[in-house]
DNA sequence: TAACAGTGGAACGGATTGTTCCGCTCTGCT
DNA sequence: AGCAGAGCGGAACAATCCGTTCCACTGTTA
């Protein structure tokens, strides 16, 4: 299976092309279950050796860095799309549930702190709370979403779903739907409720992981 | 400052005696902080060198049970005060709020794993189980409790307040609350809500981590 | 068939950490 | 007063883990 040249690759270069996806998605499964996992553990999952890591990423650090700035990305994606959806109740509640499913949490804040980020990075990530925002905005506007609930509380919402493990994958995103659930009951608007208690979080408290730990 | 004998011990045995509390209060805060923090970590919080700590405990893994095991009796006897609660609704939220503020959570089922449990622990975590069931049924039966709530919802609730963690405790314990306020206003019952979705949580489900993990 | 991209995995060096050990201090008792 | 030893600090040790490098090998491409 070979050609002469250009585009259908065959043979090695194939599948040179299939273990980036391969490695990819391996990294992406084992930092997702442990963010300090050793990067043996990645290539024993992608069926690779350890050279074939080394021969794509400068270092550990490279490769957290793409997995986070990917999770970025799905994360204002999914905002973008979300904010499509001409129910604004629905965009939100949307959002947050293929948020929750694909773990980009975890991608992100979790990795957080375990490189150094870039500028576009930065950039992106502003945007992401901005996309937030709106999100949020429009919520309020639908009447749905109680009147002492701030943008910032997605991040408890979004920790609360996160920390929901259990071995099986599967069971995992079911629990971690009915904990959604729960919380957007709690956030949803009734007649008569207690205001939610203390300060409510703000801008920083949730960034303070982006600043270098271990 | 000697006394002859007896009760009141001065110098020496004094320091040693208050070095018992010094010690556990250290090693709670810093496995609360870190699960997996070295064992030079609680010297140094507590003040102390690494031999006042083996003159206590045969070893880490002797030190993680017993504060484990603090935990769970805290838990127990929270819940246990809370059953003279004559308010079926304000046994249930006050036992959590008591449960969340002392991060019992963290001490428990964040410490399981660490080291091989005792018969007592044991006996002690299935006391534990009969409780909140008991807790729950009250809830239910005053009516403020959603019908489809189970006892191990409360596993995924303490789990989400467990998962608000910022460098302030002080701050910490206040969003916790705030997620708690979230959670029990999502568990409340409410005339036409939506069911909660998938298979609830069940017994088994997450005990995983008391076999042995890392 | 010669060069080489791509790879597997052993090997290395540095860092971390649980535990032991030794020497010192100060107490409690005679 | 003086001694035996409880209590302690912290260096030293051994084991482990992990990121990264390096080299031999394989199949492909030209």
């Amino acid at each position: 299976m070979s050609t002469t040249s250009g585009k259908t690759l065959g043979g090695r270069r194939a599948q040179a092309a299939r273990n980036d996806e391969v490695i990819l998605e391996a990294a992406r499964a084992v930092f997702l279950d442990d963010p300090k996992a050793p990067i043996a553990a990645v290539a024993e999952r992608a069926g690779v050796g350890i050279s074939a890591l080394y021969r794509r990423y400068a270092g550990k650090e490279d490769l957290l860095r793409q997995l986070c700035h990917d999770g970025l990305r799905r994360y204002v994606a999914e905002a973008e799309t979300a904010l499509d959806e001409p129910d604004d109740w629905a965009a939100f509640t949307g959002f947050l549930a293929r948020v929750v499913d694909a773990d980009v949490h975890s991608l992100t804040v979790h990795l957080a702190g375990t490189f150094t980020p870039t500028e576009e990075m930065g950039r992106d990530a502003m945007r992401a709370g901005e996309l937030a925002t709106a999100l949020v905005d429009r919520a309020h506007a639908s009447g749905r979403l109680r009147p002492d609930a701030v943008v910032h509380d997605l991040g408890l919402l979004l920790e609360a779903c996160a920390a929901v493990r259990v071995p099986d994958p599967e069971r995992t995103r079911q629990l971690r739907r009915r904990q959604l659930a729960v919380l957007l009951a709690g956030l949803s608007s009734v007649p008569d409720a207690d205001p939610l208690p203390g300060p409510p979080p703000a801008a920083g408290e949730f960034d303070w992981r982006w600043r270098r730990r271990e």
